[in-house]
DNA sequence: AAATGTTATGTTATAATATAACGTTTATGC
DNA sequence: GCATAAACGTTATATTATAACATAACATTT
């Protein structure tokens, strides 16, 4: 069956970001014990962290909280729990920003469709079959095959761009 | 009318490259005189070693090479030529790799969309109207306007999967 | 619990990518 | 020619990411 689902939807600057938080640490403990891996106490507060809010969280700034717990932290300390976070689909890396976005979906791994906005850093996951199948139907024409893809929207979101009018 | 333009194609290993890396000074000559915009020796040299050949090319690589002829060259030589030539439409980044690659359609600016071979590391450039009027559709629903958009996709191309089999 | 293998983390250093800031030169229009 | 803006030179530094090797934590077998 085909799929289109809104992962991360856009939402209200004022929605209530601790239940996101909340569920987004649960949902990885699920995957991570059912796995049979481990979300290390490291591991977790990088998640956490780059689940403040809903803008891509960048590599260095969540070294600099670390640090504030653990002066001892180092760029591989973040790195790595990084790579380990989006190698479980715990977490997006967003190409264009160099900056890393939690996915609330890790059970199926994908990539998903990121729109950005400019205005409120905001991002909005989507993960779509029509989309994917269409950009395969492309690549069938010169013979590719797909095997990892980066789909990154810049622009503004309906909130946004309501309160410029 | 919507377009779909295989603005680079995927070409054998053997192709005449000469002809890609001559066209392409050509149509930037070409659109910077009616544009009237200067494509000045530096700009011209790096637009050059960006078409050295189908593969995304390293800023760093690029000063490399400035530097034998002028050992004065620094980054902000590369990465202000390179502005430049994104500006006009005459190179693309490609944001997942750091790394640029020339594009020979100049005259329309546009963003088009990348299918990157992991083996020979070929880059193709699509400028595809139903790829981005789809994504047009997904951002409509939920309000979101578009300003600017990365496709960037990996995968093997017709000539390095059949050389596997 | 000792020995061992594996996974995770600590630590130091450095590589790779990109921009800031300011001065100088060069093109171009008047 | 001269004023102006555009392009370039130069030095320094910011930002992003990885290499390399040591140590610690945990798991498994004995």
């Amino acid at each position: 069956m085909s799929k289109s689902k809104l992962i991360s939807p856009f939402k209200p600057a004022a929605h209530k970001h601790q239940e996101c938080l909340q569920s987004a640490i649960v949902a990885a403990k699920t995957h991570c014990d059912a796995a049979g891996i481990r979300l290390t106490p490291i591991r977790q507060r990088v998640l956490e962290l780059v689940w403040q809010n809903h803008e891509p969280v960048k590599a260095y700034d969540i070294l600099d909280k670390l640090k504030q717990a653990k002066s001892s932290s180092a760029p591989p300390t973040v790195y790595r729990a990084l790579d380990f976070l989006q190698d479980e689909g715990l977490v997006h890396k967003i190409e264009s920003l160099n900056a890393y976005v939690g996915c609330g979906n890790p059970k199926e791994l994908h990539k998903g469709q990121f729109f950005i906005c400019h205005d409120c850093g905001f991002v909005a996951e989507l993960d779509d079959d029509e989309i994917r199948d269409l950009l395969q139907k492309k690549a069938k024409r010169f013979g590719f095959e797909i095997n990892d893809e980066m789909v990154e929207i810049k622009g503004y979101c309906q909130e946004c761009r309501g309160s410029k009018k």
